[in-house]
DNA sequence: TAGATTGTTAATCGATTAACAATC
DNA sequence: TAGATTGTTAATCGATTAACAATC
């Protein structure tokens, strides 16, 4: 299993490499994707290096072939499946936004408890009611909640969503979810982030 | 200057110590802070000696004291403003959310290049074109963006807002974004983020 | 060849954790 | 006092960076 900073480094690199190979470059060189992620060169080396990928050439690395090597690391081979959970303004516009992109995490369902949203198509997805979640989760076999509910009710939505069978959350509220060992969470803390860079501009940066 | 994750930890803590206060709360332990936290009660206790705040008493940590403590580390005197740059499905998502919060932290302008919104007061916050940048950032004296456009014009967009003179920006674009040192920079990637809980989903976790 | 680039080991750095004395 | 808790130094761990041999 890769280190999470490696992980989180690579799916950077392949959204710049697929930028690159529209552009047209076949080739790209250590130093160049550095340079475009607040990178050293050796770091991005030694991270192909950890997916085991060597170019055998000082022409930099083939851009088709990293892409493909980078994908055989992150992506499951038939894509996985994501529901996003609460569908409020924050949901819908998270939901707009990954069905977008064209990828191998396909959203497929959305949960809320409002009536009025229960069984139409929102942002281009059908929102279910939340009390049909195990239900929705074990037929269409999603593994990935994003969550996307009011504060308030986040730790009881939390236990339904782990409870179905989830398996890998990201955490868009702001309470610290608590999840079984089995359950990845990823705390995704937009006040936390924006508080960091206040607190960094405030002191005159890193 | 406090380390990153010291940062965002603090943030974190006072979080749970507000919620803590509302629900009558008076004292908290360093084991009870870390059970909500994903953390342990000595890394809580190290934050706490980071930025200087004893307890002095076998009671755990006074809460009132604490927010007070970790808000003259993190917030601004006089608070800071920010703006949002792009106003569509995500920027007015972020921006209604983050109105929501009473905070240190105020969101006081919008931008945008649609002339349907320009003028217009939209999640709260009136929108101004972004042709007027530079003007009303001096002239309101804002320090942070959040950059909500378009992943086409990040990079061009970056530009103009460095040489507005913003001194921090929370990234929501997928673009890396080049900015100068003297600029703090959080890139807050979504994709990356659901790409990495899919990864560890699929390797069966951390 | 000289120059540029890669792959990889060793050294460094920073952050977390363990250990423990101090104290209520 | 014994037990619980804190504050802090020392040890460990993991991730980044430096150094360098190999190769086109």
């Amino acid at each position: 299993m890769l280190p999470e900073r490696t992980v989180e480094r690579l799916s950077e690199y392949r959204r710049t490499l697929l930028q690159s190979l529209e552009e047209g470059k076949t080739h790209i060189f250590s130093h160049e994707l550095a340079a475009l992620h607040h990178n050293t060169a050796v770091q991005v080396r030694r991270d192909i290096m950890f997916i085991g990928y060597t170019s055998m050439q000082r022409k930099g690395y083939d851009v088709r072939d990293l892409i493909d090597v980078i994908g055989e690391i992150l992506d499951s081979e038939k894509g996985l499946n994501v529901a996003v959970v609460g569908i409020g303004n924050l949901g819908r516009a998270v939901t707009t936004y990954f069905v977008g992109k064209r990828s191998k995490l396909n959203i497929i369902a959305t949960f809320d408890v409002d009536h009025t949203k229960i069984e139409r198509v929102i942002s281009g997805v059908k929102c279910y009611s939340l009390s049909r979640l195990k239900e929705i989760v074990e037929s269409y076999e999603i593994s990935v909640a994003i969550m996307t509910v009011p504060a308030t009710s986040a730790s009881e939505v939390t236990s339904q969503i782990v409870d179905a069978g989830i398996k890998g959350i990201m955490n868009f509220t702001t309470v610290p979810l608590i999840v079984p060992d089995d359950c990845y969470l990823e705390e995704y803390d937009m006040i936390t982030s924006l508080e960091k860079v206040a607190y960094f501009v405030k002191s005159g940066q890193s």
